[in-house]
DNA sequence: ACGGTCTACTAGCGCGCTCTAGGACTATGC
DNA sequence: GCATAGTCCTAGAGCGCGCTAGTAGACCGT
């Protein structure tokens, strides 16, 4: 090995180390690595220099062990879910901002969100996001007395946490508004079933189509949040060509996909023959040869608003739960257009 | 608040409040936590229920710094790489198993990898996966002194660590061999540029075409792994309509998708007119409007072996490298049959 | 009575760090 | 001269736990 020195993975240097080839006390080196004032320009220098030459790195356990505040928000998240990969993307830099650090714990087949959250805090995290969370309030409320916890994507009224959403309302109102400034009165919606957001959107459907006169072609069809219920749901309108609607609404990308695919397989053209929404802007949506109208949740915001949230809360435990809505932005593509003739 | 007792954040129960609570030494709770012998099973009924009564849980931070081990082995992910999210199921419990814990840091725009790294190091990670890496090799060998580093999907030599991989070759010979079997000649590669693997592809591919006595038919097609690379390629071969391959083997499942989508809006059929398979057996090859032949690169294998290369060198440091080469299996799916005619 | 060997437990140091209290030294005001 | 203030630094007490060394008591055989 043609390396220098401590080529040794034990015996990892510490602050004791730094503090002895630097000729200074142990409480002056963790002085300037808390960037606190009280040391000089040099011994600083000095301090530095120390600890590049040693390759020390502060002890993340042993910081947090003596402040009794560890600084870390937990975030549980499902891999394959891309709106989760979107909003990690902006949970990071706004933890790092706010100077927090960000640990991720995933549930997946065989790893339940409870599991998730509980490894989360043994690691003693003070903050808890919770992503598209599936947990019942009771558990919930628990947590929220140990970690101030943030669901995203779901509300938890009565668990005194804050949370954030979408304004899932004002998306599938601009929807609706879309395709019936387009001319279309048979709209469709297929539904996700009892997920996240689900209950939300086939009400504010209803709630839209009414608005617009439309409460004789409410029509909605039970599906989930897959392309095998969209496939389904649209078979089953398939089954009736006479009573084909003009715009298919679904409660997320994926079973709007399957819509798409199932519409294409019988023959249909899209937006030609009718026309398709989705809900997310998930990555697949903005594929090109799916580029599927749909509506964008804004993950940015959301995710920077549950990081804020979180560190309200931790360092300020008397203010109350917050709710924030966010704002989400229709994206028209290429599935949607005026109903034939 | 209708709840009895502790509401409060701050001041969670701590071991000496459980000794105190069950009226033994704090030393005696720590043992039957670590479940050691050396406490009647009275005593450890006693220390359980007071445990439970109190809301105890043991603190992370406090167990890495008494016991100089750490027993965290921290993983790097990309979170919309599916590949990523199905190696992440498999090494969960595989961690759990050998009794360690896992720390996800994820890479995004905005984060590299490097700083994915930094991060789980701050943690005192003993070990370290590394989920499709693109580091240079002196810096993972510079980590691998720090930890028990182990990428996967990608080899280091001459890093001094451990690896997991696909037997890339293995995978693309039985691509080709089932298309020669199918009858095909013209088979053409859509190769996936500089992307982990994609060279190991290239380079099968043409052994394989060898093989099979069709060096003459040997066509590589510049790629990349993302679905507008695959349709290019495609664009490319319609350009020259009567030089069709019957064909095409994509470097990755997006590219492969890519492919049949600009076939398809160019009026061919699949696996009618072509013949498409695909590399990783993604979610998206397995929807049932693509159904796409393609390659299992057997990532619950991958993330075990990686969990336990892991281990080994954290648990004998003075056990070599060793590379771990997966067996990928062929999955016949629709977009594979025998060439017209 | 003695030592010996169990089992069931406790005392207390140390992991690497943070942070309060305070010390040493210089500069300034009167 | 003395007090006051400011700057740069150190001592040392924890944070919650793991773990080694050791103790008390029970039981055995002689």
């Amino acid at each position: 090995m043609a390396e220098g020195g401590n080529g040794r993975r034990r015996g990892k240097p510490t602050m004791e180390d730094v503090a002895a080839k630097a000729g200074v006390s142990r409480a002056l080196v963790s002085l300037v690595f808390r960037d606190q004032p009280g040391a000089s320009e040099a011994t600083r220098d000095r301090v530095y220099q120390a600890a590049a030459e040693l390759g020390y790195r502060p002890d993340t356990a042993a910081q947090m062990l003596a402040r009794s505040r560890t600084r870390v928000i937990g975030v549980m998240v499902t891999m394959r879910n891309t709106f989760h990969a979107d909003l990690v993307d902006a949970i990071y830099p706004a933890a790092e901002d706010l100077g927090y650090d960000i640990l991720l714990s995933a549930t997946s087949p065989g790893r339940d969100e409870r599991q998730a959250v509980e490894a989360l805090l043994g690691h003693r995290c003070e903050g808890l996001l919770l992503l598209g969370p599936n947990l019942d309030p009771e558990y919930v409320t628990h947590v929220g007395r140990q970690a101030a916890v943030v669901p995203v994507g779901r509300r938890y009224p009565d668990c005194g946490v804050s949370s954030v959403h979408a304004a899932e309302s004002k998306g599938v109102r601009q929807v609706i508004d879309h395709l019936a400034e387009l001319g279309h009165r048979d709209i469709v919606h297929v539904d996700g079933g009892d997920r996240p957001g689900s209950a939300e959107r086939r009400k504010a459907y209803r709630t839209a189509m009414r608005r617009h006169g439309l409460a004789d072609h409410i029509r909605v069809l039970a599906g989930k949040h897959t392309e095998a219920a969209g496939a389904e749901a649209a078979q089953q309108l398939l089954a009736d060509r006479t009573h084909l609607p003009t715009a298919v609404f679904a409660s997320n990308d994926r079973a709007a996909i399957g819509v798409l695919d199932a519409f294409q397989r019988a023959g249909l053209s899209t937006p030609g023959d009718i026309s398709v929404a989705g809900y997310d802007d998930s990555l697949l949506a903005q594929l090109s040869h799916i580029d599927l109208t749909t509506v964008n949740q804004n993950p940015q915001r959301q995710g920077e608003l549950a990081v804020r949230a979180a560190v309200a809360a931790i360092e300020d435990p008397d203010s109350g739960p917050q709710d924030h809505a966010v704002d989400p932005k229709l994206v028209i593509r290429g599935t949607t257009a005026q109903p034939r003739g």
